[in-house]
DNA sequence: ATGTCGCCCTGGGAGC
DNA sequence: TGCTCCCAGGGCGACA
């Protein structure tokens, strides 16, 4: 699930259960996820006050206010479940423990906050906050989609001179923050570039078009994991946003949405992960 | 520096 | 029903 429109979409879900909050208990049920949790991670959590929820690419990020941050990675299979908020005069009940449930947090407004992940790519470290950006996990990161780092001559500049496919150059996280597979080749139909095409050899014009078209693909999938937001909030925390319509993703062998192309949606494989696209319209 | 590949895990679905 | 194989939205580190 977790790319930069599902991981924004889980923060927006947090914020009204942790923000201004204190983890009364943290529960901390193995030593690692994808590395190893940080020394003392319970005690490091508990008693602290939740000052804010950020996010930062795929990462979202719980500033404390003993100075720290805990930086959470949802890798591949990571859910942020959050049960027994007050929903009206209602208060749901916290459910059974689940396999994968890996974290365990009850924050003093009553909710509590599950991290499972059965794949365990996942991740969390705590940071100062002070220096998070230094963080080995953030340190690399390119800017922020909706940032005003990302402009058209960036992304030019970027992509200038590389031989690399412009699908492998949108997913690497150094040239933007947040893409994953599936928005990168929903974008790069949107915008009507073949993800096969070398990154370099992209003309100016539409290497700088794919900015906008970048930010308008996110910014509508956010929008319909927002929309979803409340039966994520309604279901017990059960997380169900995937209404997206994909135009390309998960489609091959069907029709291509491009009014008037009449070309077929293919499935191909690229450094080891699926591509979708349209070899007639996307060019 | 740049690009590709293997790998860390588990679960679900397709096919037999 | 049960097995095997394939696939999965990430990203690091090793290699050419």
């Amino acid at each position: 699930m977790p790319e930069l429109p599902e991981v924004e979409t889980v923060r927006r879900g947090l914020v009204p259960v942790m923000e201004g909050e204190t983890i009364l208990r943290a529960q901390v049920n193995r030593p690692d996820l994808r590395w190893p949790l940080p020394d003392r991670m319970a005690e490091r959590l508990t008693g602290r006050r939740v000052l804010a929820l950020r996010r930062r690419s795929k990462y979202v990020l719980a500033e404390l206010d003993s100075g720290e941050t805990l930086i959470v990675h949802l890798g591949m299979s990571g859910r942020m479940l959050v049960s027994g908020q007050q929903l009206g005069q209602f208060r749901h009940e916290h459910p059974a423990p689940q396999a994968h449930d890996h974290v365990v947090l009850d924050l003093s407004g009553g909710a509590r906050v599950t991290f499972n992940d059965p794949r365990r790519f996942g991740a969390m470290d705590l940071w100062p906050s002070a220096t998070l950006d230094t963080h080995w996990l953030l340190a690399g990161i390119g800017p922020e989609p909706f940032g005003n780092a990302f402009h058209e001559d960036y992304l030019v500049q970027r992509l200038r001179g590389r031989n690399t496919p412009i699908k492998a150059a949108l997913l690497d996280q150094k040239v933007v923050a947040g893409l994953g597979n599936i928005y990168v080749c929903e974008a790069l139909h949107r915008a009507g570039v073949s993800p096969v095409r070398k990154a370099g050899r992209l003309s100016a014009r539409r290497a700088g078009a794919l900015v906008p078209v970048i930010r308008a693909t996110l910014a509508d999938a956010i929008e319909a994991g927002g929309s979803s937001l409340r039966d994520y909030r309604q279901a017990d925390g059960e997380l169900g946003y995937f209404q997206h319509t994909f135009r390309v993703y998960g489609r091959e062998g069907c029709p291509c949405v491009t009014a008037e192309c009449g070309g077929t949606v293919r499935r191909i494989v690229q450094s080891g992960r699926s591509t979708f696209y349209c070899a007639r319209c996307q060019r």
